[in-house]
DNA sequence: ACCTATTCATAAAA
DNA sequence: TTTTTATGAATAGGT
C-alpha cells in the first residue's frame, strides 16, 4: 500500500528494510491489539528483528491466562486426566509471577537489582518446568493406559478367535469369512455404529 | 478499511464479531508472515478465539534444534505424533532462548534495563506458551487416536464373542474356563511381558 | 519523522 | 464461510 507494489521477499537493501521493518511491525502490533479488543480474543505477538531487538505484544490477559482459556476448550479431558487439581500446583506459579509483578511495580523501574531479577526468572522457569514435567507425565499416563487396554483388547481378541476356531473343529462347522480376517486387521472393516462394551 | 469506519471496542453482534474475527485473523496472519519475510524477523503469533480455538503462526524453521534441546528422551513420541515437521514451528522458541542467554550474557549482568529483562521475560513466556499449546494439542490427537482405536477393539470382541456364541448352539461343547473370564477382567491377569502390537 | 500517491485490508451485504 | 465492492487504512518511496 505505497507508491510501488512491493514483492514479499527479503529486502535487500540494509536501510529501506530497517524502515519497513520498524513501519510494518508497529502496524502488525496495533492489529493484533485492534484484534483482541474487537473480537474479545486473546493474541501474543513476539516479533524479533534481525538485529536481535524483541518487540512483542500480549492482550491483557496474560499468557498464563491465555493458557488457562486454551485449557478450558478441553477441560472435560483434562478432567480425565485428572490434572486439574491436585497434581498440577498452579499455586506456587501464580504467586510467582504476581511476586515478580509487584516487585517490579513497586521498584518503579528500577531499584531491582538484575541479579534479583535474574533469580525470579529462574525461580518462574523452574516452575513453568515442574508444571509442564507433570502435565506431560499425566499425558505419558493416560496414553500408557490406552496402549495397555489396546494391547490386552488385542489378545483378547486373540484369545476368542482360537477358541472359535477349537469350536470349529468340533463342531465340524466353518464360517470362511472369520477366517480371511486376521485379528490385526479385522477393525478397520467393522462398522461404527456397534454398541460399546464396558 | 471497509464501508465505514469501525471503532476499536469490542464488537456487540455476534455473528459480525465472528466475520470479523475470521478476516481479520487471517490478515494478521499474512502480515506476520511478509514482515519475517520482507525483513528476516522471527515472529511468532497466538491468537486465541472467544470460544477456545488456537491459530498461531511462527516463522523459524529449525525443528531438529529443538528436539534436541527440548530433551531426546522426547524424540521418539515426537516422532510417533508426527509433529515434527509441518505442524510444529519450534524455531523462533529455540532462537529467543538463544538470544535471551547471549544477551544477558553479553550484558555482564548490568547495562541491561529492567524494562528490557521484563520484555525478555515476556517473550520467554509467549514463546513456551506457543510451544505448549502445540504439544498439548498433539497429544490430544495421539489421545482421540488411541480411543477410537480402543473403540474398534472393543466392537471386534462383541463380535468375536457372538460369533462364539453361535457356534457352542451348533457345536454343542463349551470350556467353562473361559466363562469365566468375562473380557473386562482378562486383562487384570495377563502377564505384563507380551510383546507389543503395532 | 513527516508526506502523499498507491496499494491493501476489510465492513457491509449477499 | 466466501465473494464482492466501496472505502478507510497502511505504507513505499521521497523529503
Amino acid at each position: 500500500m505505497g507508491r510501488k507494489k512491493l514483492e514479499i521477499k527479503r529486502i535487500e537493501n540494509k536501510s529501506s528494510r530497517q524502515v519497513t521493518f520498524s513501519k510494518r511491525r508497529n502496524g502488525l502490533i496495533e492489529k493484533a491489539r485492534q484484534l483482541s479488543v474487537l473480537c474479545d480474543a486473546s493474541v501474543a505477538l513476539l516479533v524479533v528483528s534481525a538485529s536481535g531487538k524483541l518487540y512483542s505484544f500480549s492482550s491483557g490477559d496474560n499468557l498464563v491466562k491465555i493458557l488457562d482459556r486454551y485449557g478450558k476448550q478441553h477441560a472435560d479431558d483434562l478432567k480425565a486426566l485428572d490434572l486439574q487439581s491436585k497434581e498440577l500446583n498452579y499455586g506456587s506459579h501464580h504467586e510467582l509471577l504476581e511476586l515478580v509483578e509487584s516487585n517490579l511495580v513497586e521498584s518503579n523501574v528500577n531499584n531491582v537489582s538484575v541479579d534479583s531479577l535474574v533469580q525470579l526468572e529462574e525461580h518462574l522457569e523452574t516452575a513453568l518446568s515442574i508444571t509442564r514435567a507433570k502435565k506431560v507425565s499425566g499425558f505419558y499416563n493416560l496414553v500408557e493406559n490406552l496402549k495397555e487396554k489396546e494391547k490386552l483388547l488385542k489378545e483378547e481378541n486373540q484369545v476368542l478367535a482360537s477358541q472359535m476356531e477349537t469350536n470349529h473343529v468340533v463342531g465340524a462347522e466353518a464360517d470362511m469369512e472369520m477366517e480371511m480376517s486376521p485379528a490385526g486387521q479385522i477393525s478397520d472393516n467393522l462398522p461404527v455404529t456397534l454398541p460399546l462394551l464396558n
